[in-house]
DNA sequence: GTCTATAATTAGATAGAC
DNA sequence: GTCTATCTAATTATAGAC
């Protein structure tokens, strides 16, 4: 691997670990292998550094949901398939985590491709949801884009939960709780 | 207000703010008006001072939320009256916003509260639902302390997409989603 | 491209005068 | 109880040798 990668690598374990504000050049240095000239050379400093780690988390975190919203099976059991599907659920969303980082939402660069990915998994959950409503599996009176919010917030919510807890058994609750509610009649 | 009130009142602000990584001894000592002498007087240090503000945000967070929730009305207008509750929904939760902070998850103490105050209310909900269930307002195959966990982890992760868009109306947009579902059958 | 040296600033805490 | 040194380490970055 290439010393540019290696440095956004080690800083979105960091991120993901630490966030933002809790991470340190230094510590990205030393989990890299690298010195503190190749991070400036090939990098402004932290906040560009941090902005192609963020990108670069992003995008994988869009190609392995869509992986699961994109398979085959009815709407509500893609849905389910994404809220029960494997997840690192103490160490929180790597996304999602950002956004309680001061200094992300302070910054617009920072912030975009957080506001970016979680819009796009609004929107694909939303689709689900109306073809869901088409095919008479949900209620037609439910509105698509607000039961998207409710989804994503529910699984957001879960890992605050869990990592209150220190168990992911709260996670898995919350989710349990809401597939009930979006169970279609039988 | 005391020197230690002060203390501890600045540091709450910071909390919520920059939570506890980002949050320094000398911003609080700023804040609060006062010299590196008097904090370590009256609190063994950072930590220290942390627990004693996070303790103060809980027993408030608490309180708060008893007011909605004991408030007279049917078991789903409680619940509603806490979702729709006027809230800072740009500044995040104060206590779920820890959370995401490695060092408070990392010490049993400070994560202590946290949870304690996450679980009092989860507990507060699956009260309501089983209330509202036994009054036929809810459906009796759902699961009080599932149902419990839905609702507080959408407000959660409400924070989280309103903070990551900017705008508070994706947290509303997600408690819209989740009434529609809890709406009892007219 | 990568390394080491250097540096200004802050983090977090202690010591001791008043 | 509060204040002002003082201190060690970390933070974030620049300079310049190799």
């Amino acid at each position: 691997m290439s010393t540019p990668d290696r440095l956004i690598e080690s800083t979105r374990e960091l991120l993901w670990e630490r966030g933002y504000v809790g991470t340190s050049p230094k510590a990205i240095l030393e989990h890299a292998g690298a010195g503190q000239g190749s991070m400036y050379h090939h990098f402004r400093g932290k906040p560009d550094l941090a902005l192609a780690a963020i990108r670069r988390t992003a995008e994988e975190m869009r190609a392995g949901a869509e992986a699961v919203l994109g398979s085959p099976g009815s709407p509500y059991e893609r849905i389910e398939a994404y809220l029960r599907r494997e997840r690192d659920v103490l160490r929180g969303c790597p996304i999602g985590r950002l956004t309680m980082d001061p200094d992300v939402i302070a910054s617009d660069e920072l912030r975009a491709p957080v506001d970016e990915t979680l819009d796009w998994l609004r929107g694909r959950l939303a689709a689900i949801v109306e073809e869901g409503k088409e095919q008479g599996q949900f209620a037609a009176r439910l509105d698509s884009t607000e039961i998207a919010a409710t989804i994503l917030a529910t699984v957001q919510g879960g890992y605050v939960l869990a990592r209150a807890s220190g168990s992911p058994a709260a996670f898995d609750t919350g989710v349990r709780g809401l597939l009930a509610l979006l169970a279609p009649a039988r």
